[in-house]
RNA sequence: GGUCGGGUGGCCGAGAGGCGAGGCAAGGGACUGCAAAUCCCUCUACACGGGUUCAAAUCCCGUCCCGACCUCCA
């Protein structure tokens, strides 16, 4: 097959993607800080990815994908104060909202999602490694630091130089030798959780965790380091130094998506226009918003509206609807095949919408398929729609998706609506339309829509919207 | 101040020197008792000013506007 290209944002070209060893793929995604209730950027960051590894997947690759869960930063800490519980406590509510909300968009859970504070070890090493071979520091009051000017390719992924950062407004200068030196380890301040080390009880800097949990299941050197535009720096730029002071090769390639915006600016916690997955979701189903937060390229942003979402799950469900008539008309289960349109857009750096312009060719020839009856173009497009779905993470027949009425409910129904379409039939040939559009009606009523088509008529239940 | 993105038709949204992505909406048509669904047709855009070129939405220079990051962030 062609090869897969893919962005770099280190050195902001697309390119041939090679794995470090062949036929495997280890990626590393920077994860959620357990602080608050996920909003759909958090989302939207995980499906894109979660869209990488099945297409990665679907080419014959064997994937390992790490996504860690920050459960212990000042951030976490302070939100315990002030809802006055413990810190691990909130930790542990929010990571399950999280995990909860990454199961309705149906994202395939990480190989393996490390939580910070299990690994305090790893990390201890790691310092030690830093602070012997000179590039991290330890003043003395219990934090550690890294020295940045020591280092030789830092600030590499964002291209900017030290000299023109500004330094932090509230940087503590009594232990740093630069402004710019930033936390590995901090001190344990009174009344905060703490870990003991050779340099004093404290807890673990921001960066410092996915660097060490990198190296402890990906190894000194990775395929691909993934996550959002916003952690380019500091949080890519200090992890990338640390682990390369450390003498790993780290990430081979960095993948950022782009965020969900409103109103052109950025969707996040500080801003306060989160929109929260959980309410989402009682305006679409969870395959409607992940249709909705696939359909635009991973690093180009997502202008939310309410009237782009509907449109989008609208034009979902006329997928979905072909998609299921197409199943009723061949009488079998259709079979996701890979068209290769579809195959060169994905290579094309994840060019979904592209793919997704191949869908919309797929679904028009179906269509006409059907109304010509034509078994075999019927079979070769909806095996092409499915076939896309599946590596967006969209198939309607997933059984995660499944869910709702079980197929038994599902028959009954079937009878009863039977009957009355039956009652309907009988009233439009005595042309008692009167009679026929009220049954009509009365289903519609009931949620029930009624489509009449060539091979008679069909009865489907309206999805909420 | 430094760094990085972006501005495309009524709307959304790709593309990145020539061969008009795609979707939605709108209008017209086919089908239909009506409706729904479906199909066909129509609508030709790249912030502004220069430049390079046989050819620029795409490259270069300048300007304007929007956003992001600069140690909290997906």
């Amino acid at each position: 097959m062609p090869s897969l290209n893919l962005y770099d944002t280190a050195t902001r070209e697309v390119g041939v993607f090679t794995p470090l060893v062949k036929g495997e793929v280890s990626i590393y995604v920077c994860g959620a800080t357990v602080q608050s209730s996920p909003h759909i950027g958090h989302i939207r960051s995980a499906i894109n990815f979660d869209i990488l590894r099945r297409w990665l997947t679907k080419n014959g690759y064997t994937v390992t994908l790490i996504r860690n869960v920050t459960d212990i930063e000042d951030k976490v800490l302070q939100k315990a104060l002030q809802e006055k519980t413990h810190w691990w406590e909130l930790a542990m509510k929010y990571e399950r909202e999280f995990t909860a909300a990454f199961s309705a968009v149906n994202v395939i859970p990480p190989t393996y999602e490390p939580r910070a504070t299990g690994h305090i070890t790893q990390m201890i090493q790691l310092m030690q490694i830093l602070i012997e071979n000179g590039s991290a520091y330890a003043p003395g009051n219990g934090d550690v630091y890294i020295e940045v000017r020591r280092l030789k390719h830092y600030l590499t992924l964002s291209g900017q130089r030290i000299d023109d950062l500004q330094p932090a407004a509230d940087t503590d200068e009594t232990y740093k030798k630069d402004p710019r030196d930033f936390a590995l380890w901090k001190a344990a301040k009174p009344g905060e959780p703490s870990w003991p080390t050779p340099w004093g009880a404290g807890r673990p800097g921001w960066h410092l965790e996915c660097s060490a949990m990198a190296f402890e299941y990906l190894g000194e050197s990775f395929d691909i380091h993934g996550g959002g535009l916003d952690l380019i720096f500091p949080h890519h730029e200090n992890e990338k130094a640390q682990s390369e002071a450390a003498g790993y090769g780290f990430a081979q390639r960095w993948l950022h998506n782009a965020w969900v915006t409103q109103s052109g600016e950025k969707m996040s916690k500080s801003l306060g226009n989160s929109l929260l997955v959980e309410v989402i979701l009682e305006r679409v189903r969870g395959i409607e918003l992940r249709w909705y937060l696939g359909s635009a390229h991973y690093r180009s942003m997502l202008e939310y509206s309410e009237a782009a979402l509907d449109e989008s799950a609208v034009a979902f469900r006329r997928i979905e609807s072909f998609l299921k008539r197409a199943t009723q008309i061949t009488g079998s289960q259709i079979e996701g095949t890979i068209s290769s349109e579809f195959e060169a857009a994905m290579n094309d750096d994840l060019a979904v919408p592209a793919a997704l312009a191949t869908i919309s060719e797929n679904l028009r020839r179906g269509n006409q398929s059907i109304t010509d009856g034509d078994i075999p173009m019927i079979t070769k497009n909806a095996g092409e729609i499915r076939g896309a779905l599946q590596i967006l993470g969209c198939d309607p027949f997933d059984s995660h998706f499944a869910g709702g009425s079980s197929s038994e409910l599902r028959d009954v129904m079937d009878g009863v609506i039977s009957l009355a379409l039956q009652e309907r039939a009988s009233a439009r040939d005595r042309k008692d339309f009167l009679t026929s559009d009220a049954i009509r009606d009365g289903l519609l009523a009931l949620g029930i829509t009624i489509e009449d088509t060539a091979q008679g008529p069909r009865w489907s239940i309206m999805e909420k919207s």
